[in-house]
RNA sequence: GCCAGCGUAGCUCAACGGUAGAGCACCGCUUUUGUAAAGCGGGGGUUGCGGGUUCAAAUCCCACCGCUGGCUCCA
């Protein structure tokens, strides 16, 4: 006997055996033929499986339902395997295939071992024989094996990371059957549940092929991934395409590029951005208002040079646990000190600098420069600080991921008993700071060490104690937060406040670090109330994390059009026609005079060109001028995002845009008219 | 670093074995302009770099550099 509570609050009885597929036929065949799959006491199952006896909430997954979506990818990818099996022959190992569902460009993907790795231009034969396991209607069958049996079947037909996974599923789980899909001529080990024939699959598009580790590691061998899309219909998946070439246009590259902020040129190297007129104007922007946060805040502004040597990185640990990714050490030759003519010309490590990867040893000599009572602390040094740091070609993106960048680093030493407030500013630090620019999107990532590996400094006690600090403090800051593990600094947990670039992918801009070991390693000490010295703790941060990123993350939030205040043309004046030019200059000057950034265009274009190419431009406010506005001496203004809104006196506009300015982005200087 | 794709004028792109082209931008002339592109003319390229195949290479092959999408890494 079987009830089942439906969501309308009806119940419904049957005699066994029943199926979803049953249930949904019995409601109506309309719904049996949009059904996907059932929840039943919410756990997803498939159509096909048979109901357990007893009572059961009980609601059937439509393609209307989002929870569909996922199996529909799911079942779409292993559409995909069984295409690729097809078209490159039994060769072909498949590995895993999920559905991803919060990812903003892709639907699956699978990961093959193959031969030799698909290619772009295959992706279309791929597609072509999955239209066709479509029309084919291939029902999807669930089948529990016994492990034994499971191993056996995947081991015939020569699947073995297959066997592998089982294997793994036995040992973690201690799982002594597994669930098996079978369409047609493919089988896959799989949870499920699945779509229950092929013909359900309705829009799907192959994207791009790409290489992965096997489990992630690149220990192994190197799979090929390609990664897709699938919808219930056409039109949705036309809108996700339509959605992803919109995020383009807001790519920082690209708009970089257009409205002149920065240049990355081979000349100078990969991952080395110049920083262009325009962009600097941004950056100086958020460098002078952040200075003037942290001297309200008792930061006292150091500046310390770009190389240090390189005993003094082998004492903080930074050479010898970050060595790969560092630029090699700058060594010197020493001859004198050559132990013989044949050892000459080799160079003397010790007499090496090291391009810095971090600013913390400068900070930590600056403070052990005096003494200091406890009385004294915390004392916090800040510095805008510029690193180098050699990343993998492969993981350069513009501005996001460089070789060298600006942190806008501090170090602040204090007593363990002031640590915990101390992180709390910073993190209320940081939280001003994504607050003003509107970037309320990110989310809070504690990283703690993995015990298990060896990339970490120092006493596991240090640690402990480290770690419960930023739990302590995160607790109480009342934000979502999730711990993980393998994310600390090599020398302390952190806190770190992770954002999405315009397609999608997470990049940590603020951070938060407690470090009870470099003042250890470095012998800090304080004097302590009782007379004895004592070792103050560091905290490391970073609100905006680099300035690169940082401003490469603004520049897609913002999509090029900046509040005023980081603007870097902050108003253009465009006269009609060059009989207007010198009223133009002046407007141009007194917009200057009151500080502000006004660009003149006085080219012997007419005004629908001039407009344009401001506009284009992203400048926020334009100047309109000629007969009418030099006799009044007024200035019509045209607002970015909007059309003209309305004349102004010049006085009256320039003093409306500093208060803008000024705000932050708080107020706008005209109303709409 | 690894897998796949790409690299042509300042920018966006075409030509895909047979003399390297367009639009925008730039320069000159005409127009004196009222809210998202006036007209005409001109200059600009050893097709990323280096080899090879061929009567002939931007085009085919090899190596290198760089970029893009992933993977790994990320103090």
């Amino acid at each position: 006997m079987l009830i089942l509570q439906l969501p309308d609050g009806s119940s419904k009885q049957y005699e066994q055996p029943v199926t979803a597929e049953k249930v949904a036929m019995d409601i109506s065949p309309r719904l049996a033929q949009a059904a996907m799959a059932a929840v039943v006491d919410g756990k997803k199952v498939d159509l096909t499986t048979p109901l357990p006896d007893g009572e059961h909430t009980f609601k059937l997954l439509t393609d209307r339902d989002a929870d569909s979506l996922e199996i529909l990818r799911h079942t779409t990818a292993h559409v995909m395997a069984q295409a690729v099996r097809r078209v490159f022959g039994k060769d072909v190992q498949y590995t895993i295939g999920p559905a991803l569902t919060d990812d903003f460009q892709y639907g699956f993907y699978y990961d093959f071992d193959m031969p030799t790795p698909a290619k772009q231009e295959d992706l279309e034969k791929i597609e072509q024989e999955m239209q066709k396991i479509v029309a084919e209607k291939l029902p999807l069958a669930r089948l529990e094996l016994p492990v034994e049996a499971a191993k056996q079947k995947f081991g015939q037909l020569g699947q073995a990371y297959k066997v592998e996974l089982i294997d793994d599923l036995v040992k973690d789980a201690n799982v002594s059957s597994v669930s098996l899909y079978e369409q047609g001529d493919f089988v896959d080990l799989c949870r499920g549940p699945h779509l229950p024939n092929t013909g359900k699959v309705k829009a799907f598009k192959l994207m791009s092929v790409a290489g992965a580790y096997w489990r992630g590691s690149e220990q192994n061998k190197m799979l090929t991934r390609i990664y897709g899309v699938a919808y219930f219909d056409k039109k949705a998946m036309d809108e996700h395409i339509q959605r992803v070439e919109q995020a383009k246009l807001r790519d920082h590259r690209l708009l970089g590029k257009q409205l002149g902020l920065f240049l990355i040129s081979d000349a100078v190297g990969p991952g080395l951005p110049l920083w262009l007129p325009r962009g600097t104007v941004i950056r100086h922007q958020l460098e002078g208002w952040i200075r003037s946060e942290l001297t309200a805040r008792g930061y006292q502004l150091v500046i310390t040079p770009h190389i240090g040597r390189l005993a003094m990185y082998r004492t903080s640990g930074h050479y010898p646990y970050y060595k790969d990714s560092q630029f090699p050490p700058i060594l010197m030759q020493d001859k004198e000190s050559a132990c013989c003519a044949e050892h000459a010309n080799e160079p003397v490590l010790e007499e090496g600098y090291l391009l810095k990867p971090m600013n913390c040893p400068h900070h930590i000599q600056i403070y052990k420069a005096n003494q200091h009572s406890y009385r004294d602390l915390p004392v916090r040094l800040a510095e805008f600080g510029t690193v180098y740091r050699m990343e993998q070609s492969g993981e350069l993106n513009g501005l996001t991921r460089v070789r060298g960048f600006t942190q806008d680093d501090a170090h602040l030493f204090c007593t363990p008993d002031q640590l915990e407030d101390e992180v709390r500013g910073c993190c209320d630090l940081v939280k001003l700071v994504l607050g003003t620019l509107g970037l309320t999107d990110y989310r809070v990532r504690v990283g703690m060490r993995d015990p298990a590996s060896d990339k970490y400094v120092g006493d596991p006690a240090n640690w402990e104690r480290a770690e419960q600090n930023l739990r302590n403090v995160v607790s109480h800051l009342g934000m979502n937060y999730s711990e993980e593990k393998g994310e600390a600094a090599f020398y302390g947990p952190k806190i770190d406040f992770v954002v999405r670039d315009c397609l999608g992918r997470e990049w940590q801009l603020g951070t938060v670090q407690v470090d009870y070991n470099l003042p250890e390693r470095f012998g800090l000490e304080y004097m302590g109330s009782d007379n004895q010295p004592h070792r103050p703790v560091m905290v490391h941060r970073a609100p905006f994390g680099s300035m690169e990123r940082f401003i490469g993350i603004l520049i897609e939030h913002f999509g090029g059009a900046f509040p005023l205040w980081l603007s870097p043309v902050q108003a253009a004046v465009l006269p009609v026609s060059d009989k207007f030019n010198e009223y133009a200059i002046k407007v141009q000057q007194a917009g200057k005079d009151a500080g502000l950034r006004v660009e003149l265009d006085d080219a012997p274009d007419k005004i629908g060109a001039k407009i344009r190419r401001w506009t284009m431009q992203k400048v926020p406010y334009l100047f309109v001028v000629g007969q009418r506005e030099q006799d009044e001496q007024t200035v019509s203004v045209r607002q970015r995002g909007a059309a003209e809104v309305g004349t102004f006196k010049l006085d009256a506009a320039i003093a409306a845009m500093n208060e803008e300015a000024a705000s932050r982005g708080a107020k706008a200087a005209f109303a709409a008219t």
